[in-house]
DNA sequence: TTTCCTGCAAAAGCTTTGCAAGTAC
DNA sequence: GTACTTGCAAAGCTTTTGCAGGAAA
């Protein structure tokens, strides 16, 4: 499948993560940024196959993978063993659903005060004591949802 | 199995949670508050394994999930698609490693000092606001080791 | 033209489930 | 005696891998 032309913004955004730009990643990359719904791997997959002829899961794998390592998302724990993506821009929490297994966004404005509280020379101190390198800090709201009524 | 001779500290433990003592819930449960490495439920076979005749990963799973329920430990999400579970007596921060999906705690101390920073009032307006029941907040410190040397 | 990516199919890893036998209370 | 738990085996779901063909640079 020959790239015809592509939007000259993603395929900068590709060569600047040291990716090659191609039709699938283009696509699944676009999805993925349009949502904030953390999908699934198998959710993309579907959300992908709405808009175009499809590709496999292998690919939506491979290239979730080299997204993450380029940076371009977040691979997010789920608790009932799947993964969940995010094609995060900014800082935020999440809250997980102990029943569900959903991911959902707290407002941004909330996010930021609990994030700001956070002293940035207690981040450094553990990266020295542990020996560890530090790529971002996940702030869960672990619970569930109150039924309405 | 019949049991002989519980610990009445154990057992009280379970009555206090609704849950009936039995000889393989308890080998599991001490097993799980012994360590401070977030077995996995594959782990946590084995390691009761070595203990005692063994007991099936089925009622791994159930007795685990039977404990969550009952308050008596963490279900945490690790990052390669596996569940690993915490026999917590007090909160905490998880290092979680990307390339290993291992998750080690951070120290008591500074732990502290991070969770002390995070205000109470802001987490109840998140409940208000989102309609939602916490359970608890997970603080995770995603990254990796940096190889000695 | 070289290197990397895709897609298929198969395998691997983790977790859940149905059900009969057994145990706690 | 009743209700809950265990263990086995099988199924279900998620993710990874090997490899041949194809596309990007």
């Amino acid at each position: 499948m020959t790239q015809q032309r592509p939007p000259s913004e993603l395929r900068s955004v590709f060569a600047r993560h040291g990716l090659r730009c191609t039709q699938q990643r283009q696509v699944l990359y676009e999805v993925l940024v349009s949502t904030d719904r953390h999908p699934t791997a198998e959710q993309l997959y579907r959300m992908v196959g709405e808009r175009d002829s499809g590709l496999s899961m292998a690919t939506v794998y491979n290239t979730l993978e080299a997204f993450c390592e380029a940076g371009l998302c977040l691979k997010l724990a789920a608790l009932n063993g799947s993964c969940r993506y995010d094609g995060a821009t900014h800082d935020h929490l999440h809250f997980k659903d102990v029943r569900t297994g959903e991911i959902r966004d707290v407002p941004e404005e909330i996010s930021e005060m609990l994030l700001d509280s956070i002293p940035r020379e207690v981040l450094s101190e553990i990266e020295k004591k542990m020996g560890i390198k530090l790529h971002r800090i996940d702030v869960d709201l672990i619970g569930e949802d109150i039924p309405p009524g």
